[in-house]
RNA sequence: GUGGCCGUAGCUCAGUUGGUUAGAGCGCCAGGUUGUGGCCCUGGAGGUCGGGGGUUCAAGUCCCCUCGGUCACCCCA
């Protein structure tokens, strides 16, 4: 065993895993540029102050923060999620509205790796700024769900909740901690002494203590002003007309302090392991103007890659074939022909490899064999003397004959053409 | 950060109450086939038994520490 190994919840992925990895990402670019977003690309790491902005009361960036001075002596931080990155890069360059962006790409998060939990792990998601509009909120929701559908996954849990907004927000948190207090004694040891920072998490807690608290607890749900509660009817009324099934949880807070409105989160209910959301997000039309921008709406998810190939590995859906060529070049008359006809076919357009240092020409069909090719392409020495290719189809009746060699490109690609 | 389980070949794993040169299957390489893959046969390469320390005449096996993996708590994607 080696002594150079990944760091602590990191991984590797070699094909042919890492083929699914660019299918998967190849879907969701397919569905989300199909509804107007465009790729966006920000910095792995940012200023730690995006991301204090973003969660000052939250595990993600009090504690799970890959933080660290840079040479000129700047505060950095990895990113632990990219939507402060988009927000930043927003409020920067100021793209006329709506601006609608997707990405893909890591985050870090420093906690001890579990199943689905790793401390860098790949997201994919999307961001849209600009739209108060509830149309805006179901076609975002509908987006992940079409995503998921295309992937093959059938058993996602699509839960939906609103956090209320700036008028109706206080007045229920008031009404909250005003029921907490009168329960303290009932709540674990941690949100006894904690839940006025943030007392929407305690509707989080599963300790059994927190969790009874909760049940009763009012639900924000139920005090939404007439605009939130408007703007929840009309989200969740559009996700029934495009006969997205959801489910309403009251107490679906999410680990990010900026959500206002809507809040949703994918369950994978094949997932046998602890964390079972695939993916989540919300409105968060307070967040540019907090981060400094014009005041601005906006809505997103992001998607967890590692939970959703669990997904996929628990739905059987997904698979991951190993890459392949078209066509295998056999050259056992010294390599010269191999060298000149892969870069011929390449030229083409078509897929091709060859063997190197002299292998035996069976191995040499070994390879063959196993790259999936459809054709080998054979020079012996009777061959090369002659300018011919022996064109051997690797499956079927495998009847093999010469071909001049000048004529191998256009004999390949017609032979390979449907 | 805390706890359970697990570390033997590239992979999946055997390895008896501690006892000689640590095994199997798969994979890999070569030969059988002086120029033809998959199947078959034969052979070969590949291991500081995760690392360190201890007990012992003797440790893959027992003890301690440590590193790593995995799962769970917590939190979340």
């Amino acid at each position: 065993m080696s002594e150079l190994r990944h760091p602590i919840g990191t991984f590797d992925v070699l094909t042919p895993d890492s083929r699914r990895w660019e299918t998967l990402v190849g879907v969701f670019a397919r569905v989300v540029e199909g509804a107007g977003y465009g790729l966006v690309l920000t910095p792995t790491f940012e200023d730690l102050s995006v991301f204090q902005r973003v969660g000052a009361s939250t595990d993600i960036v009090r504690k799970e923060m890959y933080d660290f001075e840079d040479k000129g002596g700047r505060r950095i931080a990895l990113r632990p999620e990219m939507t402060a990155s988009v927000v930043r890069a927003y409020i920067q360059h100021r793209p006329t509205t709506p601006w609608k962006a997707w990405y893909v790409g890591s985050n870090f998060r420093y906690e001890s790796p579990q199943a689905g939990r790793y401390r860098e792990f790949h997201q994919v998601g999307i961001e849209a700024f600009g739209a108060v509009d509830a149309d805006l909120d179901v076609e975002v929701i509908a987006l992940g769900w079409e995503f998921y559908r295309a992937l093959g996954l059938r058993r996602i849990q699509l839960l939906v909740n609103s956090l209320g907004d700036a008028t109706c927000r206080p007045p229920y948190r008031a009404l909250l901690l005003e029921y907490l207090e009168g329960r303290r004694d009932d709540l674990c040891d941690e949100h006894r002494e904690r839940f006025a920072d943030n007392p929407l998490r305690i509707l989080d807690c599963k300790r059994p203590t927190c969790h009874a608290v909760a049940a009763e607890a009012p639900k924000q749900v139920e005090h939404l002003c007439d605009g939130c509660a408007t703007h929840f009817a009309r989200t969740t009324g559009g996700l029934d007309s495009l006969g997205i099934p959801w489910t309403l949880a009251t107490d679906l807070v999410r680990g990010l302090d900026y959500y206002t409105r809507t809040t949703f989160e994918y369950a994978g209910l094949a997932l046998q392991s602890a964390q079972n959301a695939v993916g989540g997000g919300g409105r968060y039309d307070g967040l540019v103007e907090e981060m400094g921008g014009p005041a601005t709406p906006g809505i997103g998810f992001a998607l967890g890659v590692e939970r959703i190939l669990m997904a996929c590995d628990a739905e059987g859906t997904l698979p991951s074939p190993p890459a392949t060529v078209d066509v295998f070049v056999v050259d056992f008359a010294g390599g010269s022909a191999a060298r000149d006809l892969t870069a011929q076919l390449r030229s083409a357009g078509i897929r091709a490899d060859r063997a190197f240092d002299g292998r035996s020409p069976k191995a040499q069909f070994k390879s063959a064999d196993r790259s999936g090719a459809r054709l080998a392409l054979v020079v012996g020495p009777d061959e090369e003397a002659a300018g011919t290719v022996v064109v051997r189809p690797m499956a079927g009746d495998r009847q093999q004959r010469p071909v001049e060699r000048h004529r191998v490109v256009a004999e390949v690609s017609r032979l390979l053409a449907p």
